[in-house]
DNA sequence: TAATATACATTCATGCTTGTATGTATGCAA
DNA sequence: TTGCATACATACAAGCATGAATGTATATTA
């Protein structure tokens, strides 16, 4: 059977993505063939073609799947109403801590950001087509670098943390371990190292920061 | 000419080690071709086969080269001496510091081993036969914890951290900071975000747990 | 209902890479 | 100085993977 309708369509691109993910994740990004993912998704190269330009677009469009939820959740356990009176979440720590608590649980119940996260920083080479993202990243960890700075400014205010450290090296702080709180706990598969350890770890963390 | 001298041969060995890991920075080590490599050492691919198994097994003796010096020196640094009465760095938070600080100055001074952490972080695919490599990582990692817990420990006995933080914790804290640290170093290239920051980011992060 | 665009499947030409096999000239040891 | 091992270079066969070209049946639209 051929030519589907437009949703039956939008499934079969979302059957290849799957597919993809399923692919990469165990023979890596490079050693992926296109007809390996097509198979897989039970089309042939035909319908990757049709969907995607080549094998780097597809792999932007699985990173994006994953990535853009993630950073608007993000603005929102962070920033939402950070001003307003009403805040729902006084406490400008405890908001940290959910932000990176909430990110490892993600990672727990998700199975598909789990397997993007790993592909992402352990299956992938960053060269030529794919040499762009690591910008992206970067930029992303500006991103949150500000976020953090901002509620660890409110934290300030509110007299919560040492005044002898700045809002901005708390923040970067923060953000360097949990880079490598993610980079850990993505590599440690089996979950006896990091992934077991993940939330003392960020409670600890965040509490070394009160007064 | 063929059939060099014993030390000839060794000489060519280790170009074909420095030529690969510039081509894998540059390609990535999955696009890289041993022809690739050979061509960009002065050689034929019959000298890569004869020095090397196949491409892993280059890759190996590529990252045994940078990280067994860097094993040694966590070593050195951190516990050479610490029980001793004579200890040569009296402060524990300082030899920490050192520790860290010292990596970094490594990684600005020595562009081998720049360049290795930066084909292991952003230029490889730990999949097959790569994939134990993830595990000695881990391995590596490990270590590390223990030995930053021995040091926060002796921290504690002289009085020079709240004790409301285990010295286990502290360690791990350290460790996924300096993790993140380098994984950012690595991938800020034109170093306007981490690298120019990384001495800053460290001092701040070690004078954090004193009392 | 005819025409066209869609959503794929199939086929083809090309190039690259790998591993191995074989060739060869020279250092070195007896 | 003969003979063997060494340190490569060269040649060969085979297997993908890619991208484009082409085929085709069915939605969709006018």
């Amino acid at each position: 059977m051929v030519r589907k309708t437009k949703e039956d369509a939008e499934i079969t691109r979302q059957r290849i993505i799957d597919a993809a993910r399923e692919v990469f994740l165990t023979k890596g990004v490079s050693r992926t063939s296109l007809e390996q993912i097509a198979s897989h998704a039970g089309v042939t190269r035909g319908a990757v073609y049709w969907h995607f330009e080549n094998k780097s677009q597809l792999f932007y469009a699985l990173r994006e799947q994953v990535f853009l939820p993630l950073i608007d959740r993000m603005d929102d356990t962070l920033l939402a109403d950070i001003d307003k009176t009403n805040d729902p979440v006084a406490d400008p720590l405890k908001r940290i801590e959910n932000f990176l608590q909430g990110t490892i649980q993600i990672l727990n119940d998700h199975q598909e950001t789990r397997q993007t996260y790993e592909i992402m920083m352990t299956k992938c080479e960053y060269v030529d087509e794919f040499a762009t993202v690591l910008q992206q990243i970067l930029n992303n960890c500006s991103g949150m670098v500000d976020k953090l700075e901002q509620v660890y400014a409110r934290a300030l205010q509110k007299d919560l943390i040492n005044p002898t450290h700045s809002p901005i090296q708390l923040a970067m702080d923060t953000h360097l371990f949990f880079s490598g709180l993610l980079h850990m706990w993505v590599k440690d598969t089996d979950g006896s190292r990091f992934r077991n350890q993940a939330h003392t770890l960020i409670s600890s963390h965040v509490n070394l920061r009160r007064k």
